[in-house]
DNA sequence: CCTACCACCTGTAAGC
DNA sequence: TGCTTACAGGTGGTAG
């Protein structure tokens, strides 16, 4: 499960599932999903044998079970990556790539993942800005617009300086965190600007508005259990979100736009698509220099 | 330093 | 019915 509404959609399942419980058995079934942990699945096994999780954490699209004070694992769902809380004698599904087992016999936490781009790894804990701990391979991460810590004026601030396309640049998790192709296309739609408009051309109180409509699109968007188009976004439990039906513009090319009634189109970019609508959203000359 | 590109995978749907 | 191509909620490494 991709953006910032589904991975927290998934955090809330899991600290609801697993904080507390002791790690009784790891099973990789596919070392692909432990790649980034460098000193290999052994490695990664032993380090979680019989340690508990303290707390289930978030800052983007990245989650992690936190250990103790110094260390957590670091979970990342990629693409196709689901986080499930199963009954033991649960069959594996296809995908399974890691399986947890905890020391009260309950329920197992399966880490599944069709295309293996997510995956886990256990990693030191490092202080960042506001006394805030997280792991080492999250710190690049910019805070999100969910997270009470999060600095509104200095994203508008970078994103400003930034000699690229606002979409791009949504993008761009060292900016800000969370969002995603769906998101971004839909912040850009209700905020009437076309992705390619160079990012650095907003005015502060257009850049604000987008950043005000990113959050509302996501903070609706987690209300609603988060965007499901199949099941491969689901929650713990293997349930889908609501919030396809609340999309504008991303999936429904030659579909009217609900605002103009315009048909809705899709267009490259970033070898992605992107969906707008070319009257609420027109496409301006860049001016970029390359 | 900054930005742009694409490889990393598996599965599904559409086109011929 | 195949076979081929395009595409899918992400990102890290690297080339320029």
């Amino acid at each position: 499960m991709p953006e910032l509404p589904e991975v927290e959609v998934v955090r809330r399942g899991l600290a609801e599932w697993v904080e507390g419980r002791t790690i009784e058995t790891v099973e990789i079934r596919h070392s692909r999903a432990v790649r980034a942990h460098l000193p290999g699945a052994k490695d990664f096994s032993a380090r979680l044998l019989g340690r508990t999780i303290a707390k289930v954490n978030r800052r983007g699209k990245y989650m992690w079970l936190t250990l103790d004070d110094e260390q957590a694992v670091v979970v990342h769902l990629g693409m196709s990556g689901q986080a499930l809380v199963q009954p033991l004698d649960a069959e594996p599904e296809k995908h399974l790539r890691i399986r947890f087992t905890f020391t009260d016999g309950q329920s197992s936490m399966h880490f599944v993942d069709q295309r293996t781009f997510g995956g886990m790894r256990v990693d030191e804990l490092v202080e960042t800005d506001h006394a805030e701990k997280v792991p080492v391979s999250v710190a690049h991460i910019a805070r999100d617009p969910l997270d009470e810590n999060f600095d509104p004026n200095l994203f508008v601030k970078k994103l400003r300086t930034k000699n690229t396309e606002v979409k791009r640049a949504l993008l761009d998790q060292t900016l800000m965190s969370g969002v995603g192709n769906i998101y971004a296309d839909e912040a850009l739609w209700r905020a009437q600007i076309h992705g390619a408009t160079d990012a650095s051309t907003l005015k502060v109180a257009k850049a604000q508005e987008l950043l005000r409509h990113a959050t509302e699109v996501m903070t609706e968007a987690l209300a609603q259990g988060g965007t499901s188009f199949d099941f491969l976004y689901v929650n713990v439990n293997g349930e889908s979100g609501y919030f396809s039906r609340g999309l504008n513009a991303y999936g429904r090319e030659n579909e009217p736009c609900p605002r103009c009634g315009n048909l809705i189109i899709r267009e490259v970019f970033m070898n992605r698509s992107s969906f707008s609508c070319p009257k609420c959203q027109p496409r301006r000359k860049s001016t970029l220099t390359r």
